[in-house]
DNA sequence: GCAAGGTC
């Protein structure tokens, strides 16, 4: 028998092939110079196959002749006008391919990628081939990886394609193409009308972009609203005598900070009554710091923009130039984790060659080597991103993401990091205090990855029960600190935790959203941070002005669309019942927005922008009118955890904050300078702040405090470790002590560093408007 | 001149 098999692209068709004809197979070109056919026979299945490809979608969609120009219709009529699919433009050679082949053929088997947008693929293919051979019965052969036993598995027992989910797909075609031409030409042309001669090019609706311009302004409006709070902490410090001179230890207050004045002075004073300090304990412990997890696309592009300072667009580029050189495997991956068969070893002795990091590898090879760790995804289809062969002629970004593939690579089959971390635990006047010491004992995979940062802290010796005079006791202020504006990083995990686009696509919709204006650049230093521009501000604000009952730049409305997916996929609904509801609402939403554009066009952004010169709002250097002081320059790698204004906005940053703790405010709070800069004062020996204090409750004094560290919710914290992969992977942290359980559950946002020196002000504490975030007493964090 | 999803 004579079999057609086909792949969703080129990289897949070939490697099957590799594996199913053992190697031995012909290669046949065709029209397309991508897609290359291979003959081979298979006794196992007693068949001749031809194996080939498609590269993505063989199909597009889009509106007949009488809609398909601008101005041959009311948008309104494209909810309902005709749509056309066929076969691409640039895909005819590649559908005359199947059509030839399929003519010759007794049988058609499907090899797309196990996802939906595979079914939909394979459907695509089975409609092309059937047109030269309208009776051939199509197999589809599932298979999770491209391992010899599975993919062998998968050609002896073909199942069938799955018509649900390529309807599910189907659907989401259609209302991309009906909603996103009808928003957008309705309001490119309703802006038009209002501005006459100052709006040039499109200003796109797509259910990716405006959620993606949602973050952006959503942090802005955060940045605008900050209102910075001071606070009050004391200050421990020892100096002692030792060997290389005089050595000062500081020690960090248990409880943090605190916002009143009076509360904490009065702490203060009992801590200088007090004639000495005692240590209380000494904790000595092994500690880690863990290797990162395997690559995945959405973390290329994060680290690529974060690290490498390379926009995700330009590294998604770069990789799949790589991965066409045979310099990398498959870029597109969500999978973070190796097959146990994974060879690693061959892979690491490709690494050997290179003169700066083979070493590394040589050593990997004399057993250092240790399996890397196991993420939680897996899309069975390419493993994570991994060096495929040594590259030594690299220029440019091309060099720089192919350093970052290996090294990450590398860094995933060695040891992690090993350290031997102290804690001393001192009291003082009934107050509680500690440091922190760490000796680095094995560096392991951080010789390899330098993007990760591991430093020891040389403590002095303590013993349990010793006492001490505190060389110097201060009450110090600080004053929380302004969150950063959104980096390119931070919009693409938000992204992607939100479920807005595909990590293929999530960097084309961000430099969409730069193409068309409504966001712009803002360097500070070497960090670009996104701002929104007054076009983008005034749309957002517009429309959240008409009154939806899902906002358009929100991720809800895209979680609905994927939601009916799901619906049609489980056989609950069918493509037309997702298409009809779906366009209804969107119906509903286009008169609404519509008749209500003057208030899109009335928002004050677009009125100011309009009589200042309404160029402005579009010219590209130019920044929002309104932008806020520029936001302290980046203390660390990430910004400030997010605040927030309202209750979706709260969810996202849940999301947001469970996976990775995000550092405690930094500046003035995170690190009290040795020396007292202006802008920080303190208060040492005989009180000079405001003189008497209020009579405390009993609850309020000193000695009534618990010594334990309390969450926002009054409850104790609980003490857990960062496992999401990043600069903190191992790192402890006290955290609520309710965690939610659910997606949707509240839980407050309490975070505090372990092994970290004075702990700063939560940043959702500062900001006024605090949604549902109330639950947990605003009080609460100041009590004591 | 529109979208988002594959992929080259």
């Amino acid at each position: 028998m004579k079999i057609l098999c086909v792949a969703e692209k080129p990289s897949i068709s070939k490697s099957i092939t590799q594996i199913l004809s053992g190697g031995q197979f012909a290669t046949r070109a065709t029209g397309s110079q991508y897609v290359k056919n291979y003959d081979f026979a298979y006794p196992q299945a007693r068949a001749q196959v031809t194996f080939t490809c498609v590269a993505g979608h063989l199909l597009s969609s889009d509106f007949d002749e009488n809609h398909r120009k601008w101005n041959s219709c009311d948008p309104f009529a494209l909810f309902d006008a005709p749509v056309i699919t066929d076969v691409d433009k640039d895909k005819k050679a590649i559908a005359t391919n199947l059509q030839n082949e399929a003519r010759r053929a007794q049988q058609l088997m499907i090899w797309t990628d196990c996802d939906r947008e595979g079914e939909n693929i394979g459907a695509e293919i089975v409609k092309v081939c059937r047109k030269t051979n309208p009776a051939i019965p199509v197999k589809r052969a599932r298979f999770s990886a491209i391992i010899a036993q599975q993919i062998h598995n998968a050609a002896q027992h073909p199942v069938e394609l799955d018509r649900r989910q390529a309807d599910a797909v189907d659907a989401r075609i259609i209302l991309d193409l009906r909603i996103g031409a009808a928003f957008t030409r309705m309001q490119t042309k309703a802006l038009q009308n209002a501005f006459v001669g100052k709006v040039e090019g499109v200003v796109s609706y797509g259910p990716c972009q405006f959620p993606a311009l949602g973050f952006v302004v959503s942090r802005f409006e955060q940045v605008k609203a900050f209102v910075p709070e001071q606070f009050w902490y004391i200050y421990l410090a020892i100096t002692r005598q030792t060997s290389d001179g005089e050595e000062e230890t500081s020690f960090t207050w248990r409880r943090g900070h605190l916002f009143e004045f009076d509360v904490a002075h009065v702490i203060y004073e009992g801590v200088l009554e007090a004639e000495s300090a005692k240590v209380t304990k000494v904790t000595k412990k092994n500690t880690k710091k863990f290797k990162p997890y395997p690559l995945t696309t959405v973390e290329l592009q994060k680290a690529g923009s974060r690290i490498l300072k390379i926009t995700p667009k330009k590294v998604l580029e770069a990789a799949e130039h790589l991965y066409q050189q045979g310099f990398v495997s498959y870029p597109r991956t969500e999978t973070d984790q190796y097959d146990p068969q994974f060879d690693f070893m061959s892979l690491v002795g490709k690494q050997v060659a290179d003169p700066t990091w083979g070493p590394f590898a040589t050593q990997l090879q004399g057993g250092q080597f240790s399996a890397p760790r196991k993420g939680k995804n897996n899309d069975n289809a390419h493993p994570p991103i991994h060096p495929t062969a040594h590259a030594n002629n690299l220029v440019g970004d091309e060099k720089r993401v192919y350093e970052f593939i290996a090294r990450r690579f590398l860094a995933c089959c060695s040891k992690d990091a090993l350290g031997f971390e102290t804690t001393v635990d001192v009291e003082c006047g009934g107050e509680e205090f500690y440091a922190t010491g760490l000796i680095v004992l094995e560096r392991n995979y951080l010789d390899v990855y330098p993007y990760d940062k591991w430093t020891g802290k040389e403590l002095p010796d303590f013993e349990e029960g010793e006492t001490f005079v505190p060389s110097l006791r201060e009450l110090r202020d600080g004053q929380t600190s302004r969150p950063n504006l959104l980096t390119e990083a931070d919009l693409v995990g938000l992204m992607d935790k939100n479920g807005i686009g595909t990590d293929a696509t999530i960097a084309e919709h961000i430099a969409k959203i730069m193409e068309r204006e409504y966001v712009l650049e803002k360097m500070e230093g070497t960090t670009k941070y996104l701002a929104p521009s007054t076009l983008g501000m005034g749309l957002v604000d517009g429309y959240n002005e008409i009154d939806f009952d899902r906002s358009l730049s929100k991720p809800q409305l895209r979680r609905m669309t994927e939601r009916s997916m799901v619906e049609v996929c489980q056989g609950n609904k069918t493509k037309g019942d997702v298409l009809e509801e779906t366009i209804e609402q969107y119906r509903e939403m286009f008169v609404l927005a519509r008749n209500n554009f003057n208030r899109v066009i009335e928002v004050p952004v677009f009125i100011s922008s309009a009589r200042l010169g309404f160029e402005l709002m579009f010219a590209p250097a130019a920044p929002a009118r309104d932008m806020p002081p520029p936001p302290p320059p980046p203390p660390s790698a990430r910004p400030a955890a997010a605040v927030t204004l309202d209750e979706e906005e709260a969810m996202w940053d849940i999301v947001d904050s469970m996976d990775s703790p995000p550092p405690p405010t930094p500046q003035l709070a995170a690190r009290p300078p040795p020396k007292l800069p202006s802008t920080s004062s303190a208060i040492t020996g005989p009180i000079a702040g405001p003189s008497r204090l209020p009579t405390l409750n009993a609850a309020l004094r000193p000695e009534a405090v618990p010594d334990i560290v309390r969450c926002f919710c009054g409850r104790p914290a609980r003490q857990l470790v960062v496992k999401k992969e990043g600069p903190n992977t191992g790192r402890p942290f006290l955290g609520c002590g309710t965690p939610k359980v659910m997606p949707d559950d509240e839980s407050c946002t309490f975070f505090q560093w372990a092994d970290e020196p004075p702990p700063t002000v939560p940043a959702k504490r500062p900001y006024p408007a605090v949604g549902r975030r109330a639950t947990c007493p605003p009080s609460a964090a100041n009590a004591i």
